[in-house]
DNA sequence: TTTTCTGTTGATTAATTCTTAATAATTATG
DNA sequence: CATAATTATTAAGAATTAATCAACAGAAAA
């Protein structure tokens, strides 16, 4: 079921770039140029997320959050273009669930799309997440940022951690040190990839038996890590 | 396939360096010194990549940046001499992916290229599907880049492996010992056409019943290798 | 401050890959 | 059919590349 976003700001253009990239990410848009058409339509479509500018003719953005927020529950995404908004979007009183200040990078917008889309339907439907994962004799708990092997506790730094847990929540998958680096270090962040083997080293000095036969983080070589898949 | 990357700059000695560091890491390349070119080879060539200069003659980064995402969504890492040219270059108006204060250190550059590359693939194909191709009791796992005869894993080298994959993917086809050191070993690659009969050797050594009668990958004499076609 | 965590670097070890050359098989030619 | 020429197979060693490991230094946390 494609997702449709209701894209509510006076400026053309902004309306423009914000549906080619909605679009490319295949999601439909809706659109409305003033704060009344934006209730209106709002009204009628039942769109699944509203990007909502603070600027708007006829009713400005505000009242527009406080108004839709009487009848439904969408989650909205308010757009500033000056800091100093952002203390009265978060508002109690307005109910807007996340904004994002001018300017925004396309991907930026794109996540937190992604994000109040997920959280609205973890809402309905609370999603009941596996918290340890097991993986032979191994346990995940990952709400407590603890690892047990046979029952022992086994202290991890914070990167220790985040590294196995994003292993082993897809084990079998091979990444390379560059994935790696993105998904476990962050985006932002661009080190050497280097630093990818020396945490899997300190890793395995912890986790593994024979830190030299590792059995749970295992080399592909020429390729990158992986959590082993078997049983 | 090797991935092609546009440098727009109108500083030789920068594109120099871009150049040197994109080549390094095998990518090629394509110059442009000034905004307009810089369309006319995009249009043309369709590069995967673009790094793209905010201060250019002709037309400036800005407006290069705007025209492109009109006909194309090729991944953009815009270079800024400025940091106060950073809001620009990320202003949702323009469409850029990514950006890069100079002065930059390689590592960085060629950090972002990568990921960039790498979320333009996502993109495209958005969840890594199970691949596996069957052929007779073999079985080839693209993504776990895992071979296995009759159930039992084979191990084999990287090169070993992306040589029969290749084969595999298009069984039946013969291809020349030169179309193979292309095609698997990579277009920059010149080295002797033998080092493909020594791969297929020791794949043989390691996939066959009798490697010196094999069954999967048979040569074609004086033309070149192929997989079996028959099922 | 002291301790712990992280990222970096360089040496060492291990594995892969390429090259060479000798041998075997096949095909062409007289 | 015999022999030469071509082409492929095989083995072995050298060169290259990748991964591991150890040690250090700066940053962050206690």
């Amino acid at each position: 079921m494609r997702k449709r976003i209701l894209i509510v700001d006076d400026e053309k253009n902004i309306v423009d770039i914000l549906k080619f990239n909605l679009k490319k990410e295949s999601f439909d848009t809706l659109e409305a140029y003033d704060g009344r058409t934006a209730l209106e339509i709002a009204e009628r479509e039942k769109p699944d997320l509203i990007l909502l500018d603070v600027m708007l003719p006829e009713m400005d953005g505000f009242t527009v959050c406080r108004k839709l927020r009487q009848t439904m529950q969408t989650p909205i995404l308010m757009l500033t273009a000056r800091e100093e908004e952002v203390d009265k979007v978060l508002g109690l009183e307005l109910g807007a669930d996340d904004y994002i200040t001018k300017p925004f990078s396309p991907r930026e917008l794109m996540a937190r799309v992604k994000a109040n889309l997920r959280r609205a339907v973890d809402d309905v439907v609370p999603q009941q997440k596996n918290e340890v994962l097991r993986c032979a004799d191994l346990e995940i708990d990952i709400n407590r940022y603890e690892v047990k092997r046979a029952g022992e506790i086994i202290e991890l730094t914070l990167r220790e951690f985040e590294l196995v847990k994003f292993l082993a929540l897809q084990r079998g998958q091979i990444f390379s040190r560059e994935t790696l680096l993105e998904k476990v270090w962050g985006y932002e962040y661009f080190g050497d990839v280097r630093t990818v083997d020396v945490t899997v080293r300190r890793l395995r000095e912890k986790l593994e038996r024979d830190p030299s036969k590792p059995v749970y983080i295992l080399t592909k070589r020429g390729v990158g890590y992986y959590f082993n898949s078997v049983k």
